[in-house]
RNA sequence: GGGCAGAUGUCCGAGUGGCUAAAGGAGGCGGUCUGUAAAAUCGUCGGCGAAAGCCUACGCAGGUUCGAAUCCUGCUCUGCCCA
């Protein structure tokens, strides 16, 4: 067994902030002493999971805890979901049924577990307690905050200032989320920056009601794939954990070079001084790069899998040789006259463009190549030849099959 | 409840009767360059069409006009001020 000190520093590693920054110790120590497991909570939204790098920088520490013998419990936000935002201007943000949330919680813990140790984790919905509380209770909770305070958060401010609407309701949602925390008897309590307020709300609450008040453990956000913003699905810059390895190595090789240093810390076990070392001796970034295209990929898909992808990587970038696997299209016989297709069509076909117009664009451009050659006429008729390649842009690849 | 302001393409943001598929910026995509990336640079970014052109689009619904993102009416939503 590690030493406190050890486990302190392990902990440690990667996070941005720790509140009260003497508070981990004082729970593991506890921990030790009494021998029982400390609780370490993560909510979640059960929106549709989609678990990539960014997500699991917080997974990933979450599993530290739980080697160290606590227990994670993930908090389904399927009450605050319920209540939706009843005032969202566009219909295209139906609120969840029931069931779809209860379908979500199940994916959520299914690709949880890729990362945690499920027998170490406990799922709870939150509609479990806040679905008990009235509205007395509830105003009663909302006593113990004041409009100051909640105005005071970075991203309420911000709206609140460049005149962005605010609906009463969302100023709810750290309480509700704090009440989450007295429910299930948090110690600690994991989250993005983003997270703090709700986070410190509550600590504040657990202390009212007289609980030993978690601490907070705060990740630093993931920096996506542009360099510029968190990474997220809907801003397109991220790297998902089920994605196939290749692709995982791909998408890392085309990581800025800045960013490599906060993707050794975060996303690999890579000891600091020696990912320190190696950025520092390197002459070319590009090798650093591969090392920690590798390790990702090897955490999520194996060592061997992610040899291969670096091979291939390797083979299909530094040596500009077509990929060895990719996939097929097919070309319905009612398209084909004379054994020929129009490029058009077939860019289409294998869904790299999104309109005729696109697709023409792409040609014009000088962006599409098939069979190894160049066309650059947007009317080009193309033979339908079983094995034909069709490249389109940089990274798109398709086999013809007649 | 009263008054005022606003709603434009992926986002921000110009545009107050024809020259507007809509300036500019961000961002995306393609080309060149390269060690992957970035940077730089050139091009491009509603749809259909070989093209001419046609269709759809400036919150929603009507109206005025030869012609409307631009004017009028109603509605919806948002912000501000007053109560």
């Amino acid at each position: 067994m590690e030493s406190i000190e050890q486990q302190v520093a392990r902990l440690k590693r990667g996070t941005q902030l720790i509140v009260p920054e003497d508070g981990l110790r004082a729970k593991l120590e506890k921990s030790a002493k009494t021998g029982k497991p400390l609780r370490v909570k993560l909510g979640l939204d059960p929106t549709a999971p989609d678990i990539h790098l960014g997500f699991a920088v917080v997974l990933r520490k979450l599993r530290q805890f739980q080697d160290l013998g606590h227990t994670v419990v993930i908090i389904i936000g399927d009450y605050t979901a319920l209540i939706g935002d009843p005032s969202g201007r566009s219909a295209t943000r139906p609120m969840l049924s029931e069931a779809e949330i209860k379908a979500n919680g199940a994916t959520y813990v299914d690709q949880l577990s890729k990362i945690l140790d499920r027998e170490r984790t406990e799922v709870r919905f939150n509609s479990e307690w806040l679905g008990k509380l009235g509205f007395a209770d509830v105003v009663q909770l909302a006593a113990k905050m004041t409009v100051a305070q909640v105005l005071a958060r970075e991203d309420f401010r911000n709206r609140y200032e460049t005149n962005q609407p605010i609906s009463l309701h969302e100023l709810l949602y750290p309480l509700a989320q704090a009440y989450d925390s007295v429910a299930i008897e948090a110690d600690v309590e994991m989250g993005g920056q983003d997270q703090t307020f709700n986070i410190l709300a509550g600590r504040d609450l657990q202390g009212v009601v007289g609980q030993d008040p978690q601490i907070g453990l705060f990740m630093p956000l993931l920096v996506g794939l542009d360099g510029q913003k968190k990474m997220s699905k809907s801003l397109g810059n991220y790297v998902g954990i089920s994605e196939p390895p290749l692709d995982q190595y791909s998408k890392l090789m085309s990581l800025a070079d800045a960013q490599m240093r906060d993707y050794f810390l975060l996303c690999t076990d890579v000891p600091e001084p020696e990912f320190d070392a190696l950025l520092a001796s390197v002459a070319n970034p590009m090798e650093a790069k591969h090392r920690l295209a590798r390790e990702i990929a090897a955490i999520y898909h194996g060592a061997e899998a992610a040899d291969a992808a670096g091979a291939e990587w390797r083979r299909i970038h530094s040596e500009r040789q077509v990929p060895t696997e990719m996939p097929d299209v097919t070309v319905p016989a009612e398209e084909v006259a004379e054994g020929q297709v129009p490029l058009l069509r077939l860019i289409l076909l294998a869904n790299f463009a999104a309109s005729k117009s696109e697709a023409r664009r792409l040609i014009e451009q000088g962006g599409v190549t098939y069979d190894g050659e160049k066309v650059t006429d947007p009317q080009a008729r193309v033979p339908v030849a079983d094995g034909a390649v069709l490249k389109v842009g940089k990274k798109n690849y398709a086999r013809v099959r007649a």
